[in-house]
Order: structure tokens, then sequence, then C-alpha cells
DNA sequence: AGCACGCCGACT
DNA sequence: GTCGGCGTGCTC
């Protein structure tokens, strides 16, 4: 027989399914993993079984061992993974490594033994490392595992290139294997061994052992229990139990126990009442779940019309059916109180899968949802992999946040792999936004999805009252600081009404860098073509690519002037307005104050508990809880998104101030927001201030429509990388010149498709490597999406672009 | 990507 | 002669 094997060597230039024989006995299932040869060393592998089918051994290699004693994944997966690699450009195996856990995988370690050549002994050996690991692993007994080895030559290179010297002259060998890097946690379970009676004979006769008798007294009433609890209500020491098991009285068995922690729920008031609005969208979506092609909904809702009841009447309803449903969010750590929610409703029926979680928590949660265990998955963006049995309900809250797109490869969009998994397992995908993106909202008006409108407001609180200034009239009048005369004035009022105030800085990129105060040079990174980062905290400066870091110098690198600190963060905007205001308290939300996952959460609680009057942040301070004290908010600069580059830039302002403006006025008091720009009479900052989705929409898709965007046309982009500038812009050009022949071929045709660049990206120099890029504007359709991928695999393997690698995303970030 | 194979200059 | 440099081609 022969197995068919995505082997995780493989790179995507050469990844396709490898024919392994195997041998007599060995019956590997369908995604299984296992150990193979591959390559001219025969270097061990991990692979998966794809398929498995009748054949002669003939030229082929075989199969080592197999890895699993069940299959790891089902064939709903592989096709799932199938989808991912011809969707996003991966190898096979990088899209099965993306939709498990961490705690499946294997860990691989050598170990060095002598051969039986030990002629070297009678040699003169010029290289001093490679006589010492030999030294060293004689007086090991012969062998060695890599870890002690790497004691014995500290320099990695230098290692490296003595047991290369070594494995060459075969006086050593390499023996590679693998653990698994996460066990199953157990727990050790007592159970009575033999007969009661037998057991309470031996008990009444041991008077010299109280701590046995009482441990067998405790046994014969319960029967089975752990020894954790056996030991703490005996008082007895595990040795004790022990010693009975090995008396044969009592037996240990391991019992596999899941690590997972729990959400506090919430207290309920009552039953889920649903108003007239909901109940018409859940009556609409619950039927379409119900129908034999569920498809996909846009819940179109506005801030506060009650989606989540919406969503927990539809998991509800699709429990009741006998199937499982998965809620993806944007941020768990954003939504503490929809858990608690859920978890009124649901229980332990839930998993949670993000990926704060540590490694073990998270695989045990996977595991309860693979067992069918937990029937409600919470989660964010990973957890659209989720091995949900009979799975009926898919809801993207949100559904326009960027997190749903995962920023390294492969860089999957969790609303395509959800659209995808809703139809081949027939199940309803519902997507839900008070600010749809404007793909989904087109789809939905053009009848692909469905559309669902929630129109009321609960209680029908007033819209806040919007001022958009005009930054470039403060600056006219002499005013240089980061906040209008305006604002301030309103930051006074409301501090002295006893209200509060959010202010919200959208920092984009490098914002606090060391200037020069002579020459106005800013220190950059020696890899990258990156201004670094100040980070008071440690004072050292950051590179954000390649993460490197020094000590913050105090002189200009160029010419020896002073350095000062610039850039408008939240921070240097703190420290203006207590300049301005010297008794008021300023709470910051940044990046700087938030790490731990609760943090967020504990700056806002604080905020509203102590009442502290101004929260300065990022743009996390647009989420989150009800403030109902904060009546002003204040957009410090909105024309940093508005200007970021992308097709999606007016979009995302758009989404960002209507979030950041529904802020203020939660509470009886009106609200008031003021917007600062240096373009006041930007449409999308007028619409965005009076919460007009709909001719925000209306304007957007018309704009789309004229540049060939989603959702008429796709934006692909194809990055070139590597040291040596010249081979990447070459490599780049050739590139684009194949890629315009082929779309002369009639069969890959298409109005409008065009080729752009190669350009320098957004950041040209990353860790010593140069990064240019094309951009392919046309209608990524199927033999679109395979002349790319056949393009890639072409131009990895040619030897003229070697130290070039190329990886395409479409309608991703543009960095 | 890694790895072997092969061809060529440098040192003992 | 042998060691090690790197260009080339393949991965069941």
């Amino acid at each position: 027989m022969i197995a068919k094997i995505a082997v995780s060597a493989a790179t995507f230039a050469i990844d396709k399914p490898y024919s392994y024989w195997i041998p007599e006995g060995m019956e590997p299932q369908v995604g299984i993993r296992v150990m193979v040869p591959f390559g001219k060393g025969n270097k061990r592998t991990e692979g998966i079984v794809l398929a498995v089918e009748a054949g002669s051994a003939d030229g082929l290699k075989t199969v080592d061992r197999l890895l699993d004693e069940a299959p790891l994944v089902t064939q709903e997966m592989l096709k799932l993974a199938a989808f991912l690699r011809e969707r996003y450009f991966c190898t096979f195996y990088d899209a099965i490594r993306t939709m498990l856990p961490a705690g499946v995988w294997f860990r691989s370690s050598d170990t060095y033994r002598l051969t039986e050549d030990r002629s070297w002994q009678e040699k003169e050996i010029r290289q001093s490392n490679a006589l010492k690991i030999l030294q060293f692993l004689l007086d090991c007994g012969g062998e060695a595992p890599d870890k002690l080895v790497a004691g014995v030559v500290e320099d990695e290179a230098e290692r490296e290139k003595a047991l290369q010297y070594l494995a060459r002259k075969k006086w050593i060998v390499d023996e590679t294997q693998f653990s698994r890097k996460l066990g199953d946690k157990t727990e050790k379970i007592v159970t009575l061994a033999a007969p009661v009676e037998e057991v309470m004979d031996y008990a009444s006769r041991c008077m010299r052992a109280p701590m046995q008798r009482s441990v067998l007294e405790l046994m014969c009433g319960i029967g089975s229990v752990s020894v954790k609890e056996l030991c703490y209500f005996t008082g007895a020491k595990p040795a004790t139990v022990k010693r009975l098991a090995a008396l044969g009285y009592l037996e240990l068995t391991d019992k596999p126990v899941l690590r997972c922690s729990q959400i506090k729920p919430v207290k309920l008031d009552g039953p889920l009442v649903l108003n007239e609005e909901q109940t018409a969208a859940y009556d609409g979506l619950r039927g379409q779940m119900m129908g034999e092609q569920s498809g996909v909904a846009l819940l179109y809702g506005v801030t506060g019309s009650g989606k989540t009841s919406v969503y927990i009447r539809l998991i509800q309803s699709c429990l009741d059916d006998g199937k499982s449903a998965m809620l993806l969010v944007p941020e768990i750590a954003l939504t503490p109180q929809l858990l608690s929610l859920l978890a009124a409703y649901f229980g332990d029926k839930i998993a949670v899968l993000h990926s704060s979680l540590a490694a073990g928590e998270r695989y045990d949660q996977w595991k309860r949802v693979r067992s069918g265990e937990a029937r409600v998955v919470v989660g964010t963006r990973s957890a659209v992999f989720a091995p949900c049995q009979n799975l009926g309900l898919i809801i993207l809250d949100e559904e326009q946040e960027h997190s749903y797109k995962s920023e390294n490869a492969p860089r999957y969009a969790a609303k395509e792999v959800a659209i995808w998994r809703g139809m081949k397992e027939q199940a309803l995908v519902v997507l839900g936004s008070a600010t749809p993106s404007v793909e989904t909202m087109y789809h939905a008006k053009n009848g692909d999805y469905r559309l669902y409108t929630l129109k009321s407001r609960y209680g029908d609180k007033p819209l806040p009252n919007v001022q958009i200034v005009d930054m470039s009239e403060e600056i006219k009048n002499g005013n240089d600081l980061v906040f209008s005369y305006d604002l301030l004035d309103a930051i006074g009022d409301t501090a002295k009404t006893k209200k509060q105030t959010i202010l919200f800085l959208n920092r984009r990129g490098n914002s606090r860098a060391l200037a020069c105060v002579d020459c106005g040079e800013t220190p950059e990174c020696p890899r990258c073509s990156a201004r670094l980062t100040y980070h008071s905290a440690n004072e050292r400066v950051m590179c954000h690519y390649c993460g490197f870091s020094q000590i913050a110098p105090q002189r200009c690198p160029t010419c020896g002037g002073p350095l000062k600190r610039i850039g408008t963060g939240t921070q240097k905007a703190q420290e203006e307005l207590a300049q301005v205001f010297p008794n008021l308290e300023i709470a910051r939300m940044d990046s700087d104050t938030v790490n731990a996952l609760n943090t967020h959460q504990k700056i806002l609680d604080d905020f509203k508990d102590k009442h502290i009057p101004v929260l300065i942040g990022t743009q996390m301070v647009a989420k989150g809880l009800n403030l109902p004290d904060v009546t002003l908010v204040g957009v410090l600069d909105a024309d940093m998104s508005l200007y970021s580059g992308s097709y999606r830039a007016a979009e995302n302002t758009f989404n960002m101030l209507t979030q950041v403006v529904g802020r203020a006025g939660r509470g009886d008091a009106p609200g008031r927001a003021v917007i600062q720009t240096m373009v006041p009479k930007h449409k999308v900052l007028e619409l965005a201030a009076r919460q007009d989705y709909d001719s925000f929409y209306e304007l957007e898709i018309g704009l789309r429509r004229v540049q060939n965007c989603p959702p008429f046309g796709d934006l692909t982009t194809i990055t070139f990388v590597g040291q040596e500038e010249a081979r990447v812009l070459h490599g780049a050009a050739k590139f684009r010149d194949s890629l315009n022949a082929c779309l002369k071929m009639p069969e890959y045709a298409q109005e409008n498709a065009a080729v752009l660049g190669p350009a320098p990206c957004a950041v040209p120099k990353i860790n010593y490597n140069f990064r240019y890029r094309l951009t392919f504007k046309c209608k990524m359709n199927r033999p679109l999406r395979q002349l790319l991928a056949h393009m890639l695999r072409q131009f990895a393997k040619d030897g003229a672009n070697r130290g070039v690698s190329a990886f395409a995303d479409i309608n991703g970030f543009e960095e």
C-alpha cells in the first residue's frame, strides 16, 4: 500500500503529496501523522497522511513509524487545509499548523553518537572544536544529547561547523528524536483493587499503620477517588497510597484531566426577551439556519441595538437542534462581559479559544470541542478552525475588524474561512456589525448575503453633538499644542460639571522617537530602514520590525548634537494636558500601560469607579464597556488614519470615528465630541460626525467601483525579499513581465487588470533584507490564483532568483 | 529551504 | 594530494 503524505520539510516550491511505501503490518489512517525520510540526506521529517491507496513499492521510500494513534484531523479538516493552501499560497503543512493548537506538535532534539570508526584517535585533528566534541562524547560514554554538546562549543555557528565536519568524516552520527511539546495532563485515580471484605479484613489488622487503615476505610466507602483528594481527606502521604497499591489492595490509574479556567457567569434578571426588531431578525436568521443551504447573513445593527441578544437566541436554537455553534470576537480581552453573559446562558458548554491562553489550556479547550463536550466555541480569529462536531452556526461579531485577518503567514482571513466552512458544513454564517465593511454591505445589498437590520438604539439616546475643529487654523493662531483651544475649553467644562472625558489618539508607527536638536536626524535601525522607537520604561531604543534594541544614545550618532524626544504619543499629550490643567488627574491607556490580559479592563474600571476626569489613549479606548459619565470625547488627530494610503483608509477612519464618537453620552447627560483635523471639509469626517453609515457606504462604494478595489476587483501584493537589492529588484521586474505576458493570454484576460511596480515597500529594509513589491489589480478568480501560485513556485525553483523569496497576499494590509 | 554532488583553487 | 569554497539540481 502507498500513502500520500504532506511533508513538513517541503517548501512552497516543492509542496505536493509525496508517495511513501507502507510496510507490512502498519495501517496508517488518513489524518494521522507519520515520520518519514525526506530529501537527499533522508532527514527524518514529520508528515500527515492525506490518502492511502494500492500500489507497488517501486522507487518509493518507506514510512518510518506512526506518530499518532488516532487521526489528528478529519477529512473535512484536510479539505480545509487544502483550501488554505490554495487561497493563501502556503504549504499544506503550514495550513495544518495554523489550524491546530500548539499542544499537538512535536519538539525535536538530537543525540550525537561516536561511530565504530575511532581512527581519529591516532590522527592529529586541526579543528580544535571538533576535537573538543569528540573528546566530550568519549567522556560521556560515546553519546550525548545536543543540549550537553552545546555547552562544549558555545558559539552556534562554530558548533554547527564542527558537527558537520565530524558527520562528513563519519566519526559521529546524529539521531533526531521527536517528543510531544505538551502532554495530556493526567490525574492519579485510586480505585479499590480487592473485594471489600478482604480489604476491611486487612485494615482491621493493621493496628500499627493507622494511616493505611483510614485510607482503606475511606476507599471502601467511596470506591474511587483521586490521590490528591484521598491524601487531603485522610492526611495520608502519596507514599502510603503507593504502598497499598503495591500490596494489591488499591489500584492507581491515570485519568486525563483538562486544564481550563472558569468564567464567572453574570446573574440573569430573567429570560431573554427580544424586542420586535430583534424578534424579526431572529426569526429570519433561524429560518435561514434551518434551511437546506444556510448561506451568509449580515446583521446590521446600530450600536446599542442588541445584536448580542439575537446571537444568544440563535446559539440556543442551534444547540436545541443538537448542533454546535461558534461565536468569534475581534479581541477576547475586550469582551469579558460578553463571556460572563454567555457563561450565564451556556455554562460549561462553552469553550474559549484565543491566543492569550496558556498552551496547555488552549490544547485542552480544543480537545473539549473535538470530543463534543463543548458545543459553544467563543474565541478570536484562530478559533475559526475549532474542530466543532456538527457545526450549525458561525457568528462573527464586528465583522469589519482587522483582527480577523492574520498578520503572519499564512495570512488567512477568519471571515473567508468561516464562509468556506459554513458552505461545506451547511452552517449559517452571521456577520454582525454596526458599521459593516463595504464589501460585506455590498454583498448584502446585492443579495449574496441576507440582510437583517436593527435600527432602534436601546433607550433611543440622541446622537452626541459633534464639532470638527480645523487644526491648521489653530496653528495660524499660534497654538502649537496637540489640543485645540475649543477642545481644552470643553475638557475644562466637562471636569467642572464632574463628568468624564475620553481623548483618543491614533498613534500609528513610530511616534515616539529621538531626534537631534541640531541636524534633525533620528537614530535608525542598523538592520532595517526604520526609525528606532524610544521606550521610556527601560531607557532604550528599539526597532519595531526586527527587535533590535540598545540603550538610548545621549548624543546624535551623525553630528553629536543633543537628542530630544519627539512625536505625538499619548504620553506627550498627557504631559501637555497636565501643564494646562495641573490639578486634573489623567489616566492613560496605550500599549505601554496595557500588557497583561486584564489590565485593559482594570484601567477602564479605575477610570469609571474612581471617577478620574480624563482618560487618554489609543484605539483601545474606543472599545469596551458603557461609561455613563463620559460626556466628552476628543479625537486628537483624525488625519492619521485618513491618509494612511490604503484603499481602506476612509473605511477605517469612518469606523474608528463612529466608534469613538459613540462613546460620548451613553448616560443621561447629552454627549459631545470634538474631532481635530487639518481637512475639516472632508466628506468622510462629516459623515462620521453624523454617524451616517448609509451615506458613507454610498460614497465609498462609488469610489471602490471607480478604483476597481474590493468588492469589485481584488488588490494582490507580491512581495520580494532578499539581501541583495539589485537581485530583488530584478526578480520583481522579471516576475511582473511574465505576469503581464500571461494576462495577455485569452484564458486570463480581464478588463482593468494592471500590474504596478516594483516599488519599495513601506519599510524598504527589514533585518538587512530589501523589500520590493508588485501590486496586482484585478478580480482574483480561481484560475488566476492558480496561475499566481504556479508563478511563485517557478520563481522559487529558478536558480536565477537564489537569495530572493516572493510571496503574495490578496487584499491584505498594506503594512 | 537543505542537502549532496561536482568542479576548482590553496595549503601541507 | 586533500580540504573546503560555492554553483547546480533535486526532494516520493
